[in-house]
DNA sequence: GAGTCAATATAGACAGCGTCAATATTTTGA
DNA sequence: TCAAAATATTGACGCTGTCTATATTGACTC
């Protein structure tokens, strides 16, 4: 169905979704404007307003589409721990997963990961968004019950609490807070650290 | 020294400071840009680059000044507390101050509150900035180590963790995540639970 | 006081941006 | 076959940050 050297692009909507993603990568979110994604798809800087209406809207797509990409590493990550045949115990090792996803995801794609709360650029009502966003919450929450079935804590504050803290440490971190960027070195222990005194609260 | 009706404006580097200040609360920082702040303070789009080399340099100072802000309130509260002579095992109180000054600070003045973390706009490098955002990290840890002196974690990971937490929570209200950013029916006893929950680890 | 120099303000230009309107081309389907 | 819909182009508008050249003012020296 691609063409080219052709009038009609062919997957144009494809196109500028890739070329849109790949100068966030390189250039952070000011990169993506709707006139360079035209140029590097080979378009006039007015033909992706049939595809997507303006900036909003492209900026909108791409984030929902991280989004999914989270949701499906933390599915990956459980159904691995699934056929591990994880313990009661070890229930903590699934809640970990998420929070360990938001800042995987966070440190190895830092412009993406700073478009998702750009709430200036994305439209937070966009109901596909809203769909995905909810899952991951949802997932969480639903792990926290089962981690903590009798405990005498919200759940809700919990979920809140936990997510809070992982996009939190992501965010500053990205900003240039509390270590350089780079420094892995630092970086992992602290991880490692701070979720075990987060999840001290489930005991 | 303000003068008017004259070629030189008398303190033009405060008025642009004011001027950009209102124009961030009331449109966010995509509503100050140079050239409104110069017309609003009356100059020509040009007069701002004597007082501040760039739109970065103006939005690095606004960001100080309000680091500067934010410390003076914990002062401002830890004050208050000594003078009310807590009781050593109230010291969880005082570590509250700090999580309770960026969130209160951050849904008072939002616009504000998301300028401070957008590496894009201002310079984190900038020494006077440095200066003020590690006299808050310095007086968090201290406050900590006082509070935990023969706690078996590292001081460090609880500052980190703390406002990692208070961060991301402001930050993904702010972008219309877990509630209605004016819902503080839900939001008060949110905070409050959050804390106590996470205090828990100081015991 | 006169003269000089730095500080401060202005005006104009440039390229880039998002978006809109008018137009052109291609595809689709009746 | 032919009209309508989808898609792409060109050009324009007002806005932006920043640069250059120019003008005005204030402060300091003689």
């Amino acid at each position: 169905m691609v063409k080219s050297n052709t009038f009609h692009h062919g997957d144009l909507k494809r196109a500028l979704y890739d070329v849109a993603l790949s100068l966030l990568d390189q250039h952070g979110v000011s990169g993506v404007t709707i006139r360079a994604v035209a140029r590097a798809a080979g378009v006039s800087h007015s033909a992706p307003v049939n595809h997507y209406k303006d900036r909003r809207a492209l900026l909108t797509a791409i984030a929902q589409g991280q989004f999914e990409f989270i949701l499906n590493e933390i599915e990956t990550s459980l159904n691995k721990l699934d056929k591990l045949g994880i313990a009661p115990t070890e229930q903590k090792d699934r809640i970990k997963v998420f929070a360990n996803a938001i800042m995987d995801f966070g440190f190895s794609y830092p412009h993406r990961y700073q478009l998702l709360w750009r709430a200036d650029l994305i439209d937070h009502e966009d109901p596909a968004l809203l769909v995905v966003m909810d899952k991951v919450y949802d997932k969480l929450c639903f792990e926290i019950e089962r981690g903590m079935p009798d405990a005498n804590v919200d759940k809700d504050t919990v979920a809140v609490a936990l997510w809070s803290m992982a996009h939190g440490y992501v965010d500053m971190r990205l900003s240039g807070m509390f270590s350089p960027l780079d420094d892995t070195v630092i970086d992992k222990p602290r991880r490692y650290a701070m979720l075990e005194l987060f999840l001290t609260v489930l005991t």
